[in-house]
DNA sequence: CGCATTTGACCAGCGC
DNA sequence: GCGCTGGTCAAATGCG
C-alpha cells in the first residue's frame, strides 16, 4: 500500500517535471516560484495522502492483532472448558464457528509470530506450541506444497519434496534403502526400515475412492487371504512421484474399500487432492513420529489400550494393535510386515463393538512386524446426527465424527454435501454477527483492505491476486454468497474432486480449529487461489 | 495413434 | 534350498 502512495508520487513528480520544463521556455522568476509552490502543495499533499495510507495500514496491522488475540482466547478458553468437562459437550456455535474464521484470518505464517511474542507471554506459549503443531504435527509436505502452490505457483516441489522423502518415505522401499544425508528428522531418526503407510477406509461404490490426484494402474494381485484382488497404482500427477497406493475391496464387507497410501508426492498437488494427502501425509507422520506418545505437534491422551491424539485439531483414537489382543483372519496390511501402518478408518458402518472405537481395532492383524495404528473418524453414535461440525452441540470427539460423515457424505451425496456446506456457512455467518465487536474488527479489516488496496493499480491487484486471496477470502467467508460459492465450487467439478475438495476444507479447518496453529494454511481456501493452480477445472470455476 | 489397463512373468523377502 | 507371497515390470490388449 505504501507502495502506491509512492507511485503517486512518482508519478506526480513527473508531471511536475515537465511542466517545469514546459514553463522553463519563460524566464519569469515570478512563474517558477509559482510552479515550485504548487509543486510543493502537491508534494504536501502527497505526504499527506502517504500518511494516510500508512495510518490505514497501522490500523489494518491494530485489526490483525485483535483479531489474532481474540482468535487465543477463544482457543485458550474452549482448551480449558474442554480439560474441565472432557465429555460435557460446551462449546457454542459461535465459539466453534469463531475458531474457523479465526483461522482464516490467521493465514499469514510469520507475521502473527512476532505479534505473540509482543503480547503476553500466556498467549505466546499457547501460540509456540501451535507452531509446533504447524510444522512438526503438519510436516505433511502436501500442506506445505499446497501452500507453495498458494504462494508460488511454479515447481517449487523440488525444495519441498526431498524433506518429505527423507523422513523416509521413499520408493520403491524393496530397492531404494532410505539412507540419505540428511536424515535428521525425529522419524528418520527412528529405525530407517520404518516406511509409514496410511490405510484409508471408506465406503466407496467406485472401484477406486477419488482423492483428487491422478493414478495410473500398474498391477493387480490376489492377495492372500481376500478373494478381492488388490490393484496397485502409482501417481501420475508427477512422472517421478514415488507415490503408490493399494486398492483393494475388504472381504467382509465389499463396499468398503481400503486404500493404502505410500509414500510423499514431490509435486505440487491439485486442490483435491490437498485433503486426503494431507490427512495421510499428517497421519504418516503422526506414525512415524510415535503415535502414543506426547510430541509437539501430537497432543495424546493415553488411556488404557487406547489413546486419543489430536493431531492439529483432527481427534484420532489411537489404538496400538500391540494393546489387544483382537485379531482378524486377514488384513491388507498384515501382507505388508515391512512397514507400519496407520489405518484411518472413514466408514461409517455400525459398529459391532461396544467400545467406542473398538470396531477398528478387531480390524487389525497382529502379524505385522510393525504396530499398526487406526485413526478412527467413526464412532458409535447414530449416523442420523447431520453432518454439521461446528454446530456447537458436540465434542471435539464427535466433531472428528461430523467431519468423518461430512466426508462421506462428500463421497456419496454431494447434494447432501451442499446442504451441510450451507449449514456450515449460515454458521460461520452466525458466528461472525453474533459478536459486534468481532463483527467491528472484521468490517474494519474488510474495509482497509478493499478499501485501501484503492491505491494499487489493478495490475497490481492481479498480480497478487494470490495474496489478496488469502486475505480477502477469509474474510469474505463471512459472507454468505462467497462461502456458498466456496461449496458450490467444490461441489460442481463433476463430482469428482469435490469431495475431496470438502474434506479438504473439513479437514484443514477442524484441524485448526483445536490444537492446530492458527497460522497454518487454512486448506479449504486454496480453492479460492486455484487459478494459480494448474487445475484447469479450478481455474474456471474462479472465473465463474 | 496414444494412452491406460490388463495380465502373466519376474524378482525379492521371508519362513520352514 | 524351496515354496509362498507381495510387489513390480512390461508386453498385450482395449478404448477413445
Amino acid at each position: 500500500m505504501p507502495s502506491s502512495g509512492g507511485a503517486a508520487v512518482e508519478e506526480r513528480a513527473v508531471q511536475f517535471g515537465l511542466t517545469s520544463r514546459e514553463d522553463s521556455g519563460c524566464s519569469q522568476e515570478a512563474k517558477k516560484e509559482e510552479v515550485i509552490e504548487s509543486a510543493k502543495s502537491e508534494m504536501g499533499d502527497v505526504r499527506e495522502e502517504n500518511q494516510r495510507l500508512k495510518m490505514m495500514l497501522e490500523r489494518i496491522e491494530k485489526d490483525y492483532k485483535s483479531l489474532q488475540l481474540r482468535f487465543f482466547d477463544i482457543l485458550q478458553h474452549e482448551t480449558s472448558s474442554k480439560q474441565s468437562t472432557d465429555s460435557a459437550p460446551s462449546h457454542d456455535e459461535t465459539e466453534e464457528s469463531n475458531e474457523l474464521v479465526s483461522l482464516c484470518l490467521g493465514r499469514s505464517p510469520t507475521e502473527p509470530k512476532k505479534e505473540d511474542k509482543s503480547t503476553n507471554s500466556a498467549k505466546s506459549t499457547e501460540n509456540e506450541e501451535l507452531k509446533a503443531n504447524l510444522t512438526l504435527g503438519l510436516d505433511s509436505k502436501i500442506l506445505t506444497s499446497a501452500e507453495t502452490v498458494l504462494s508460488n505457483p511454479s515447481p517449487a516441489e523440488s525444495v519441498e519434496e526431498p524433506k518429505e522423502e527423507e523422513a523416509g518415505e521413499t520408493w520403491p522401499p524393496s530397492k531404494v534403502i532410505p539412507k540419505r544425508n540428511g536424515d535428521h528428522d525425529e522419524a528418520a531418526q527412528q529405525s530407517p526400515p520404518k516406511r509409514a503407510r496410511v490405510c484409508v477406509r471408506t465406503r466407496c461404490d467406485t472401484p477406486t475412492m477419488n482423492d483428487g490426484c491422478q493414478w495410473r494402474k500398474y498391477g493387480q494381485k490376489i492377495s492372500k487371504g481376500n478373494p478381492c484382488p488388490r490393484a496397485y497404482y502409482r501417481c501420475t500427477v508427477a512422472p517421478s512421484c514415488p507415490v503408490r497406493k493399494q486398492v483393494q475391496r475388504c472381504a467382509e464387507d465389499t463396499t468398503i474399500l481400503i486404500t493404502t497410501y505410500e509414500g510423499t508426492h514431490n509435486h505440487p498437488l491439485p486442490v483435491s487432492a490437498t485433503a486426503m494427502a494431507s490427512t495421510t501425509s499428517a497421519a504418516a507422520s503422526m506414525l512415524l513420529s510415535g503415535s502414543s506418545t506426547s510430541q509437539q505437534g501430537l497432543v495424546s491422551h493415553i488411556n488404557g489400550t487406547s489413546a486419543r491424539t489430536e493431531l492439529n485439531g483432527l481427534s484420532f483414537s489411537l489404538h496400538d494393535q500391540y494393546l489387544r489382543a483382537n485379531k482378524q483372519l486377514y488384513f491388507p496390511n498384515s501382507s505388508s510386515p515391512m512397514f507400519p501402518t496407520i489405518t484411518l478408518d472413514l466408514t461409517t458402518s455400525p459398529s459391532t463393538s461396544s467400545t467406542p472405537f473398538g470396531r477398528f481395532s478387531s480390524s487389525f492383524s497382529s502379524t505385522s512386524r510393525f504396530p499398526s495404528t487406526s485413526l478412527n473418524f467413526s464412532s458409535t453414535e447414530s449416523n442420523s446426527l447431520p453432518p454439521i461440525w461446528g454446530n456447537g452441540l458436540h465434542n471435539y470427539a464427535t466433531r472428528s465424527y461430523n467431519n468423518q460423515q461430512l466426508y462421506q457424505s462428500f463421497m456419496e451425496k454431494n447434494h447432501q454435501a451442499v446442504a451441510s456446506q450451507q449449514v456450515l456457512t449460515e454458521t460461520l455467518t452466525k458466528a461472525i454477527t453474533s459478536d459486534p465487536s468481532f463483527r467491528t474488527v472484521i468490517a474494519t479489516a474488510i474495509s482497509s483492505m478493499m478499501g485501501g488496496g484503492g491505491g494499487a493499480s489493478a495490475n497490481n491487484r492481479n498480480q497478487r491476486v494470490g495474496d489478496q486471496n488469502c486475505f480477502g477470502q477469509n474474510l469474505n467467508f463471512g459472507e454468505t454468497s462467497t462461502a456458498s460459492a466456496f461449496s458450490i465450487n467444490s461441489l460442481t467439478q463433476n463430482g469428482k474432486g469435490c469431495a475431496s475438495s470438502c474434506f479438504n476444507g473439513l479437514s484443514s479447518s477442524t484441524s485448526t480449529s483445536q490444537k492446530g496453529s492458527p497460522l497454518q494454511p487454512a486448506l479449504p481456501f486454496s480453492v479460492f487461489n486455484s487459478s494459480s493452480m494448474p487445475n484447469t477445472d479450478n481455474i474456471e470455476e474462479h472465473k465463474s
